[in-house]
DNA sequence: ATAATTATGAAATAAAATTTCATTTTTCTG
DNA sequence: CAGAAAAATGAAATTTTATTTCATAATTAT
C-alpha cells in the first residue's frame, strides 16, 4: 500500500507532533528520502524519537525502513494521492499536483466501477431506440461529450442541459428508450425528478453518480464513480474527468459489441472532417 | 534509470568481489533492501567496504542511498501504459485499459506542458477585461467547461461553439481581451482563422493545442498538450481529458493569483447551489 | 482538582556505514 | 619471469545515524 496515502488517511489519528512530521513528509517527500532522522526532526521542530515512533506507527521497522517505503511510493507508476495545492506553489508545482491528483482520482474511480453494471449498460445502450443524456453544470459538459460520441455511432441521441427540455423529453420517453442521467452529487433535485419521470414512462434509466444517493435510488442501473471529496472542493474537477473516462468506456464497449464492420463507419465519420482541416506536411 | 538494469549492464566491468555482490543483489533484490551492509557483505562473502565501493561505483551516495534506488526499481512494476483495447476484452478488461491509458496520457501531457507558458497565461488571464473560449467538436466541450469555471470567478467570460459567432466575437475583440482557442489537431481551418482575427484586433491569443501546428503559429502563448496519437484513433478521448486537466490548472493558477479572500467568493457561488439539492443525511 | 494515561525529548546506547590504512592480489614492464 | 606499480580488498577505527531508556510534560478521564 502506498505509504503517502496511508499518512493522508490516518492524518487525524496522529498526535500533534506526529502531524508535524506528517506535514513535512507530505509537502516534500522527495527531500525526506534523502534526509537523516535528525534532519527531518529538525525540519518538523520535534525530536528524533518522535520521528521514530511515527515510523513505527505506520507499520514500518523504523526510520530507514520507512524511507524505503516512501521511496517506493514515489517511484514512477505509483501516483500520489491528492496532494493539495498550496498558496505559494509555483506554476510547475501546482500543475504537477493537479495532474497527479487527477490521475489518482481516475484510479479511485476505476476501482469503484462495477464491471457487471458496465456490461449491462452497454447491453442496454446497444439495443436502445433512442439515447438521451442529461446533466447540469459540469455534468452538462459530460452529457454533451456523450452526445458527441454516440452521435458518431449513427444512433438517435439527444442531450439537454435545460431543466424544462429534460422534463419534457423524459415524459415523452417510452419502452426501449435509454436515459442517462449524470450528476456527481446525485442530489440535484430536478435531475432526480427527471430520472423518476423517465422511469415512470418505461425508459431504462442509467445513472452516472455516486452510490447511495437519491439519484442512484431512482435508476435501473447505477454506474458509481467515486472520487475523493476534497478535490472538488470549490469546483468540479476530478469528478467530471472520471465521468468522461466512463463515457469513453461505454462508447468503447458499444463499438466492441457492434463488431468490426461498424468501425469502418467510425472512420468514415472521422474522414468527413478532413476537408475542414489544414493538411499535415509530414 | 533502473538500477537493476544498470547492474546487469555493467556486470563485466566489475571486479571479482564486486561481481559477487552484484550476483547476490540480482538474485534476491527484495531481501537486499531489508539487509544491512554487514548482512549483504556476509552473504556475498566479501567485506563491508567492498559493498560500499560497489554502491559508489553505481553513482549512489553510499549503501543506504543505493538501497533507496533499489527499492524504487522494484516498485516500478506498474507504470501506466497505453494498452490497446482488444476485440475480445471483457468489460473489466477494457475498462481498466481505458482508464490506464487515460492516466498514461495525462502523464505525457503534464510532461509536455511548459510552466513558463502556464505562468504567463495565468498572468494574462487575471488581467483580462474579457475572456473568450472557442472550440469545436470535442474541444467545444472543453471551452464550455472553461466557461463554467471562469464564470465562477465573476469575470466577463463568453464561449462559442458556432463558427460565425466565434468570428464575430473575434473581430470585436480589443486590447486587454484574452481569447483562448482550443483545438487538439491545431489544423481546424475556421479556428485558425479565428485566432488570426483575434490577434489582428489586438487580443492576446492563448492556444491550447499541439505544438508546431498552424494554430500554434498564430497564438501569443501556446499551451502544448501532447498525448499519444493512437488513443484518439476513432474519436477524441485522451486529448480532451488532458485539455480539461489543463483548464483546472489555469483556474487554480487564477485563484492562487487572486489571493485568499477571493476564495470566499467561490464558496459563496457553491453555496448558492445548495437549495437546488437534496440534503445529505450524514 | 487529581489521578491515570499518553506524548515528548534529552541523554545514553546501540547499530550501521564509512574511512583509513596495511595487506594482498593483479597487472604491467623490461 | 622477476619485480615494480597499480588496483583490489578487508581489519580496525571512526563517524554517522538510529534506537532505547527514562524522566518530564501534556492531555484526558474521573
Amino acid at each position: 500500500m502506498n505509504i503517502l496515502e496511508k499518512i493522508t488517511n490516518e492524518l487525524d489519528t496522529f498526535s500533534k507532533s506526529e502531524r508535524k512530521v506528517a506535514e513535512v513528509i507530505l509537502s516534500s517527500p522527495n527531500t525526506v528520502i534523502h534526509s537523516s532522522i535528525a534532519a527531518l526532526a529538525k525540519q518538523a521542530n520535534i525530536s528524533e524519537p518522535t520521528v521514530n515512533r511515527f515510523c513505527r506507527r505506520l507499520d514500518t521497522k523504523g526510520y530507514p525502513d520507512f524511507k524505503l517505503h516512501l521511496a517506493q511510493s514515489l517511484a514512477n507508476g505509483t501516483p500520489y494521492v491528492n496532494r493539495h495545492v498550496d498558496e505559494n506553489d509555483t506554476a510547475e508545482e501546482y500543475t504537477s499536483k493537479i495532474f497527479e491528483s487527477t490521475m489518482a482520482n481516475l484510479e479511485l474511480a476505476r476501482k469503484s466501477l462495477d464491471p457487471t453494471s458496465i456490461n449491462r449498460s452497454v447491453d442496454v445502450l446497444t439495443q436502445a431506440n433512442k439515447l438521451s443524456f442529461f446533466g447540469l453544470g459540469a455534468s452538462a459538459i459530460v452529457a454533451r461529450d456523450a452526445q458527441n460520441k454516440f452521435f458518431r455511432f449513427n444512433v438517435p441521441v439527444i442531450c439537454f442541459d435545460d431543466i424544462l427540455m429534460q422534463r419534457m423529453s423524459a415524459i415523452n420517453s417510452r419502452q426501449g428508450d435509454v436515459v442517462v442521467v449524470i450528476s456527481h452529487t446525485g442530489r440535484t433535485k430536478s435531475l432526480v425528478e427527471v430520472a423518476t419521470l423517465a422511469k415512470e414512462n418505461d425508459a431504462t434509466v442509467i445513472g452516472i453518480t455516486t452510490k447511495d444517493t437519491p439519484l442512484a435510488k431512482e435508476c435501473s442501473i447505477v454506474l458509481s464513480v467515486d472520487v475523493s471529496e476534497d478535490t472538488d472542493l470549490y469546483m468540479p474537477m476530478a469528478s467530471r474527468i472520471a465521468q468522461l473516462a466512463l463515457i469513453d468506456v461505454l462508447a468503447t464497449g458499444f463499438t466492441l459489441r457492434r463488431g468490426s464492420k461498424f468501425r469502418d463507419n467510425l472512420k468514415k465519420v472521422k474522414d468527413s472532417l478532413r476537408s475542414s482541416r489544414f493538411d499535415r506536411k509530414d
